[in-house]
RNA sequence: CGGGGUGUAGCGCAGCCUGGUAGCGCGCUUGCUUUGGGAGCAAGAUGUCGGGAGUUCGAAUCUCUCCACCCCGACCA
């Protein structure tokens, strides 16, 4: 391609909107623009980016003996109705409504879709297994869009969805998709790392995350260095402290601690170890319908220890759904201002929970339920009459002992492009979808589904290669392998002419040469090629001309070689073809 | 949706407090010079100052309102 007849769309600099890094750059090497909010057009030098990507990924599923097909980005409500997600989906699912007033929706995810084909198309336990999947665009009306196409509300995904007549062939399906993203993301070029996931609100049983390792990643990974053990830190179960609890040795003493709302300020101005502080947690659990009697009060209170975070999900799964308590409501059930309150003397009435770690504590300091006091020395069942709901529901940290028993558990940070799940019978059930098994029996489908980000893999590969210059692309998913750079292309028909011969040999042997014939100043055209990340760079001025040779450097590499003209494409030829 | 912030030329920003004919840098156009790391000189073009309403002789500036975007909290590939 020559960048004359191209089309660069670099910036020097990058959009205020811009936060993370792999946006600006995307932004300012003119692969994306912004066109409302999450959502962009892929621009030609994006575009060949994300091709690439979907061409590995297509590749790899076709291998692994998957089925494309496509499915429409538009789909009925009467579907969406009939699996009892058009309630449950809530204000992700954007809902529209054609000319005749019909409701519809922008499929954020295709499973009605697919269990609607099955069940019409297979009908035998001779059909399977069957794999299908599609490389589509999706949207998910997210209540916050935010790092470009990362979190992108329109977006490209890869969703494959699998059907079996047992369990035992979902498993092995299972194992099969989880090598084949293990395969796919290797030779996208990608540092990444699969963990245990929670299935969330698609639903089933087992499941994995593929995360691109990155220090700006949304999710915390914890993982064991001494095992095999890896699990998304929302799963990642903590473990209840060694031992019994110390008995109290401290008389509960009221003390004065103005102005200091958090565990780390109280911790500071008594001089007592973070470690025996305790952090309380107002909830509002949503209404419990009343046939499920009385002891389900509304509000609810979570004790963590004051070095822990709160895990929403771990709590979700105790309490249901539930919210966090405002000011005006904490007033309202404790009497007190946040930062102040505690588990001693509330309401016989209130859903007290406590953390493994601090149902094991003794002697230690929490909130008094009157502000600007705090108490030291309290103790459970002395101090505390309420019997606390035990539970895990913190998340784990650095230092943790692992799950498995083998080791001490490390927090990473990544960005999740790859989900696998085993759905089992959640849609062919609810949705009817059956198949006659041996037997002439009428039997639910056991299914898989297993999705990649297509467009947000873009944007994490850009977050984990890059450097002040630009974007470093892997070479598979590189827009162009090769920068030709021609300085005084118009000037020195010598130049021309080694360029134009250069650019005709790399083409017929198959690689993707970028020809920046456009004429600029030399900087500009090495600045732009290195924004934009080609892997590969030749360099052909007059003065190297005059002693044979051309400019070869890697864009990861600091310093330029000059190598004979018959060198430089050999070496391009050997690496690239 | 709650809290914080920003909207001025294609991009980045100043001007607003203290109202008086809208500016800077980059980019863009034309010409000349230049050509091995984002050129120099000269001449130019580009704005409903986010929209609407109000106060005022006069509003980018003050008031109200709506909208968009960004950041912090609840979603997910």
């Amino acid at each position: 391609m020559r960048a004359s007849r191209y089309f660069l769309a670099t910036l020097k600099e990058a959009p205020a909107d811009a936060e993370l890094t792999s946006h600006k750059l995307m932004v300012r090497a003119g692969l994306i623009r912004r066109l409302a909010g999450g959502i962009y057009t892929w621009m030609p030098m994006g575009l060949r980016v994300t091709r690439k990507v979907e061409a590995i990924v297509r590749e790899e599923m076709n291998r692994a003996g998957a089925i494309e097909l496509f499915m429409p980005a538009v789909q009925p409500a009467e579907l969406w109705q009939e699996s009892g997600r058009w309630q449950e989906y809530g204000p992700e699912l954007l809902r529209i409504r054609d000319r005749h007033d019909r409701e519809f929706c922008i499929g954020p995810t295709h499973e009605e879709v697919i269990t609607d084909i099955a069940r019409r198309e297979i009908r035998s336990y001779r059909q399977l297994p069957v794999h299908f999947y599609q490389i589509q665009t999706k949207f998910r009306d997210e209540i916050r869009p935010r790092f470009g196409v990362m979190r992108g509300r329109e977006f490209t995904m890869k969703d494959g969805y699998s059907f079996h007549a047992s369990y035992e062939d979902l498993q092995r399906e299972y194992r099969n998709m989880y090598d084949t993203y293990t395969r796919i993301f290797t030779r996208l070029g990608l540092t990444f790392r699969a963990v245990s996931a929670d299935p969330g609100s698609i639903g089933g049983t087992g499941s994995h995350e593929f995360h691109v390792l990155a220090d700006s990643g949304e999710d915390a990974i914890a993982y064991c260095p001494q095992s095999n053990y890896a699990a998304n830190v929302e799963l990642a179960e903590a473990m209840a402290p060694a031992g019994e609890r110390a008995a109290p040795e401290q008389e509960m003493r009221q003390v004065p601690t103005p102005g200091k709302t958090r565990c780390e300020d109280v911790s500071m101005l008594l001089g007592v170890p973070l470690e025996k502080t305790v952090k309380a947690i107002a909830i509002i659990r949503k209404e419990i319908p009343l046939q499920t009697g009385t002891g389900s009060s509304v509000f609810a209170l979570v004790l963590l220890r004051g070095d822990h975070d709160l895990n929403e999900v771990k709590l979700q799964k105790i309490l249901g759904e539930f919210r966090f308590a405002s000011e005006t409501e904490i007033k309202q059930y404790l009497n007190c201002a946040p930062g102040y309150i505690g588990p001693v003397g509330i309401p016989d009435s209130t859903h007290l929970v406590a953390d493994l770690t601090v149902a094991q504590m003794s002697d230690f300091t929490c909130g008094a339920n009157t502000e600007g006091f705090h108490l030291t020395g309290v103790n459970w069942k002395r101090d505390i009459p309420v019997t606390p709901h035990i539970n895990d529901v913190r998340k784990v940290v650095a230092g943790d002992p692992s799950p498995d028993g083998r080791g001490t558990l490390e927090i990473q940070r990544g960005i999740e492009v790859g989900h696998v799940f085993q759905l089992r019978i959640k849609y062919s059930q609810t949705m009817k979808a059956t198949f006659l098994d041996e037997t002439g029996t009428a039997r639910p489908f056991e299914m898989g589904c297993y999705g990649i980000g297509i467009t947000r893999i873009v944007g994490a590969a850009i977050e984990q290669n890059h450097d002040e210059r630009g974007i470093v692309f892997p070479e598979a998913i590189a827009p162009f392998q090769v920068a030709l750079v021609p300085i005084g292309y118009a000037k020195s028909a010598a130049v021309r002419d080694a360029a134009d011969a250069l650019y005709g040999e790399l083409t017929a042997s198959g690689i993707e040469v970028l020809l920046d014939d456009r004429d600029e100043r030399p900087g500009v055209m090495l600045a732009d090629m290195e924004l934009i990340g080609i892997p590969h760079r030749l360099v052909v001025g007059e003065r190297s001309l005059k002693e044979g040779v051309v400019e070869y450097q890697a864009r990861r590499d600091s310093k330029a070689e000059r190598l004979d003209r018959a060198e430089a494409l050999a070496r391009l030829r050997s690496r690239l073809c």
